[in-house]
RNA sequence: GCCCUGGUAGUUUAGCCCGGUUAGAAUGUGAGGCUGUCACCCUUGCGACCCGGGUUCAAAUCCCGGCCAGGGCGCCA
């Protein structure tokens, strides 16, 4: 008899804990900061300890910010002391405690907790110090990712991007552009200059997409504004601050567009998307401590035959690309700015980037840069298809491997034009940061496919 | 793919040029102490020379190769 009541006694401790823990009310430190004097429960991170001889600080940490756990040892219960003495950096806990206010804590508040649990305990040592005091090196960061992300700066990078995609898309939606999502496994390799990784498609080989390009192109004909963001792939081996094997792309297309109608479009965009990314991020470009840019002009647009003429003294002649070392000259002439590029040789555009009607050397293209850093290209496209034919024709590529597209095509394709734009680049940009695996959660290159 | 620079505790870094030290420091981590700390502080323990080969009595140090990292170039609808 005794032990059938140990055992109930068991059970309904049990059962009562089950449903404190489930009624209890989890807080963000944010909301919690804000209702002074209430007993309330936190669950985070401890991201620092400091232990004096009466008192252990601990400031702990969740997605919504930082507050201090202040101890008194000579006002706690041993037991919370003791569980307390234990913790670690990046340890997961839960605490119950009074939010109060304090004229010495450096925040201004501060919890007194009564009751603290140890969810899950880090393994140290870590792989890189999450309160930034000691520096790690981008290779290390990229490793632990899921440690340097812990961190105010890398934190604040990608709240901004989210924040940036966001508004991205609200501003289309609200400008009555569809979203779309092209293929990323494609059959034909079929754009000609950047290589793309082959990949194993059932019992025939594929490829993995370069771009929307023609997807977006036959999808502007029939919902007119399209734009799709996501990512995508080439095997270029290339090593440079700005080059990824799989990259983030903001592509957009519009039926009755012209190239210059996409410019505008694109500048005003940027200017709105910008401005009011700076007004809703605002705490966390503050955290990163990088100034806002200014996009208060006009974004000028030179024709690619002006910038011959800028870099003729640096044995650059009409047809070259303007490859980086060429776009930092210009940049020293005009300055960290946005502007555009427009009207370059047929022979450096895509085969599906229209030509002008008074010169077929030329096509209705541009490239919109920041500085040296190219972070947008378009133009208006061929839609009739005779001239894409040719087109073809005349650069050597394969007919059938664009049947589809040709179709698309002769069954009353309307004019169109579009850019496509690298969004980890403008990110780059506007964070202030020099390498672009900064702002890539996970960054792919040439030799790092982990994690 | 080419050129330059580098690889030292978990992290960041000194030492390397001019070979022989107990490989130094910060941070971390263990123990203890300490005015409400806030990059706290103090004492003390722990923890490292990228891999392979060569030169030499002796290699973290010099030489060669590899791998990796950062920068520059090339490649790049």
């Amino acid at each position: 008899m005794q032990a059938w009541r140990n055992y109930y006694q068991i059970y309904f401790n049990i059962k009562q804990e089950y449903k404190r823990i489930k009624n209890m009310k989890k807080y963000y430190i944010k909301n919690a900061v804000k209702n002074i004097g209430q007993l309330v429960t936190l669950k985070g991170w401890v991201h620092e300890i400091r232990e004096t001889s009466n008192f252990l600080f601990i400031i702990l940490r969740d997605s919504t910010g930082k507050i201090q756990l202040t101890l008194k040892k000579s006002e706690s219960t041993s037991n919370l002391v003791d569980i307390a003495k234990t913790l670690h950096h990046e340890d997961v806990i839960e605490v119950e405690g009074v939010i109060s206010k304090s004229n010495i804590a450096r925040l201004g508040i501060e919890m007194i907790p009564y009751k603290l649990n140890i969810i899950n305990r880090a393994k140290h040592p870590l792989m890189l110090d999450v309160t930034g005091k000691i520096n790690a090196e981008l290779s290390t960061i990229l490793d632990a990712r899921f440690l340097s992300l812990r961190r105010d700066d890398y934190y604040s990078i990608f709240k901004i991007q989210s924040e940036l995609v966001k508004i991205i898309r609200d501003y289309l939606y609200q400008q009555g552009f569809t979203e779309i999502f092209s293929p990323k496994i494609i059959k034909f390799a079929t754009e000609g200059g950047a290589e793309l990784f082959k990949v194993q498609y059932f019992d025939t080989e594929a490829y993995l997409a370069q771009s929307p390009q023609l997807y977006k192109e036959m999808c502007a004909g029939v919902f007119e504004k399209v734009f799709e963001i996501g990512q995508y792939y080439r095997a270029e081996k290339s090593h440079t601050p700005y080059h990824l094997s799989e990259f983030l792309s903001f592509d957009v297309e519009c039926a009755f567009y012209t190239y210059n109608d996409v410019m505008d479009f694109l500048e005003s965009l940027l200017k709105d998307v910008i401005s009011n990314l700076y007004s809703v991020s605002n705490e966390y470009f503050n955290k990163l401590g990088v100034d806002k840019i200014n996009l208060d002009y006009k974004f000028e647009r030179i024709k690619y035959d002006e910038i011959i003429l800028m870099l003729n003294n640096y044995g650059l002649k009409w047809g070259d690309d303007l490859t980086s070392q060429y776009l930092k000259i210009v940049e020293e002439k005009i300055g960290k700015k946005f502007f555009f590029i427009i009207d370059w040789p047929t022979q450096l555009k895509p085969f599906y980037t229209y030509e002008h009607e008074n010169n077929n050397q030329i096509t209705k293209s541009f490239d919109l840069n920041y500085g040296s850093l190219e972070i947008a290209s378009g133009g208006e496209r061929i839609y009739k298809s005779e001239d894409l034919i040719n087109k073809l024709k005349k650069i050597g590529l394969k007919l059938e491997n664009f049947s589809i597209f040709i179709k698309a095509l002769e069954s009353g394709s309307p004019p169109h034009a579009g850019f496509g734009l690298g969004l980890s680049r403008l990110l780059m940009i506007l964070t202030g940061r020099k390498n672009i695996k900064e702002v890539v959660l996970f960054p792919r290159d040439v030799e790092r496919l982990i994690p």
